[in-house]
DNA sequence: ACCCGAAGTGGAACCGGTTCCACTTTTGTA
DNA sequence: TACAAAAGTGGAACCGGTTCCACTTCGGGT
């Protein structure tokens, strides 16, 4: 077990002081000769020499390292929107370190100390939608803070990389209106959160559109964890006029929801249209393959690296900002044109 | 913005000096007077004091991080793998900096660099294979590495968590055995990975012990990454005398066989019985809901924490540590007897 | 030849903790 | 009561970088 060498020793090694080393580690904060330059560079070479994170960041002040908090990475979603952004970090020289939160505000709190306890100079998350002050105290001491897929109403000045919930609610509620379906149920996220509301208002805007009334009942919030989304779709197949079609807007409750409709044994699309809001390949395997909207992981991950990381070089001008960036309507065959004479 | 509070504020706040406020911080280090660690305590409460993460590791040498390096994270045995991970390190006080190689040495490499200048305590890893100068150079540097997954013979003395391959390989082919098929095919991972080979040693075995000749055409080991798993199915399928049961043992590559076998619209299990090693509740939903071999990410996950966390405090002896763990077989409706005039 | 500014360099303070050690105050025991 | 051992405390060095500043050495303009 052997010891890492210091810049002390390549100072020596080298002959020059530590300041010319510092010097050449970081370039453009000040003049180095560039015959000392290259001897330091070979030095450092051949000593394996690299800078510890530790006591750069102590004396700098802030880690290159920004904080990733989401819910939980069984949820594919999730998984995929991280890997995303730990790939796109790695290219920029970032690291991240991963917390989850199980969509607890109190372990998202134990998490976001944490991270200032890191000194992390960015967080980009899911945030479950309470400690708005802890959030706000964060921000305080200058941590660049960027919520993905969901936010925070109540904190003024933080950046946002989202889908147009409105619009893909919207989207695929009018499509099964197009197919002459009159009863729609969505099962879609807590109204306490944006993703939830902004879905509710897109179903209820393309119903008024299509001057349709809305049936309350046929729309359920239900929580992120746990089974919500299999007990909701079982109560909506067990209502005396029971939904034609269905949307499953709770990303994180749609393998909850296609589980119960499977067990059930409902034939789709025959009894029962279904749209998801998934990013799920295997949704594309199943019989039949559902129609999907499917979240452009990508943009979103990209769009909340690049704001974070341009917050830290103070890139952007104050004000926070907003992103909403386009979801894709998969239609497969898992929607059909209401049939006149329905089995059932 | 403001500036967060040192150890020497609360010094001062508190009446007392630094090493009593340490000392405080970090039990067991000294002895304090209780009276003026109530004060201290109530002054590190009253000004919100946490200690600054990156000063601790500076002096103490090391971190309370561990790196979790994995191939990717869309890939859900790794997803749920890393949650499981990050979730147990929590409970222990522990983060987890988070990098994926892409199964690429390159990638692999560095990542392990960066993990170095971040002074990490351990690394759990699935690792791709090479490097293995540079795995040993990381332990030499007193870093604890535990191998989840797979492992790196090479290298002598690293700890090992994985499921019983030979076993399971095993017990799956001779399920497929007894059902009377001869004609078995197995997609597994490279021969150059522990993992591929153990699973094709319990293959083999397994038609050894029924005195059942292996055709070595039906052995495909296909990387990782890409599509391998599909275009070996397909070439599979269109074998003069193409198999009558199918094995993917390669985990990241289940999503793409599957894929073939659904899109060439082989009747499973009529035309082909099929068991996959997978741990995605997706295959349940499928019809047929697919027979697997369930990796239990829980155990994997709790043991690779526990000795990476062991080492950390010098709990275990000197040697490596080999731990492998019971993968559950789940017979569901993919597999049939095979028919004695198939219909094809 | 002379002076001024820019380039190049090293010394030393600093970031915020931990830890060793010397010193003072208790405490316990003969 | 006396004195050693234990408990409690603060000062200061240290971890390994960055950065400020003072100093030397150039080169160029007049």
């Amino acid at each position: 077990m052997k010891k890492a060498p210091t810049i002390r020793d390549v100072a020596a090694a080298a002959g020059v002081s530590v300041s010319v080393v510092s010097r050449v580690l970081n370039p453009d904060s000040g003049p180095v000769a560039s015959a000392k330059r290259q001897e330091v560079v070979r030095v450092i070479d051949e000593l394996g020499y690299r800078p510890r994170a530790a006591a750069r960041e102590l004396s700098g002040g802030h880690a290159l390292t920004i904080g990733l908090v989401v819910t939980d990475l069984s949820n594919p979603f999730f998984a995929r929107l991280a890997d995303r952004i730990v790939w796109e970090a790695r290219s920029h020289g970032v690291q991240v370190v991963l917390m989850t939160t199980q969509e607890d505000p109190h372990l998202e709190a134990d998490s976001l100390d944490t991270l200032l306890d890191r000194s992390v100079s960015g967080v980009i998350a899911t945030p479950t939608g309470g400690n708005v002050e802890k959030w706000a105290r964060l921000q305080d001491l200058g941590v660049n803070v960027v919520f993905v897929d969901r936010t925070i109403e109540e904190l003024g000045d933080a950046d946002v990389v989202s889908i147009e919930n409105f619009d893909s609610a919207q989207r695929s509620t009018e499509y099964l209106i197009g197919l002459g379906h009159t009863r729609i149920a969505l099962v879609t996220g807590p109204r306490s959160t944006s993703t939830g509301r902004a879905r509710i208002s897109g179903y209820t805007a393309a119903h008024e559109s299509a001057s349709l009334a809305v049936d309350p009942l046929l729309i359920r919030d239900v929580p992120f964890r746990g089974d919500a989304g299999g007990d909701a779709v079982g109560s909506l197949l067990a209502m005396p006029q029971p939904p034609t079609a269905l949307i499953v807007g709770n990303t994180a409750q749609v393998q909850s929801s296609v589980r119960r409709l499977v067990q059930t044994g409902v034939r789709i699309p025959d009894d029962l249209s279904v749209i998801v809001f998934d990013d799920n390949p295997w949704t594309e395997l199943m019989s039949p393959p559902l129609s999907v909207i499917r979240q452009p992981l990508d943009m979103l991950a990209v769009h909340a690296l690049e704001l974070v990381l341009g917050r830290m070089q103070g890139k952007f001008p104050e004000g926070p900002r907003l992103i909403e960036v386009k979801a894709d309507f998969l239609p497969r065959n898992s929607c059909a044109p209401l049939a006149h004479a329905p089995a059932r």
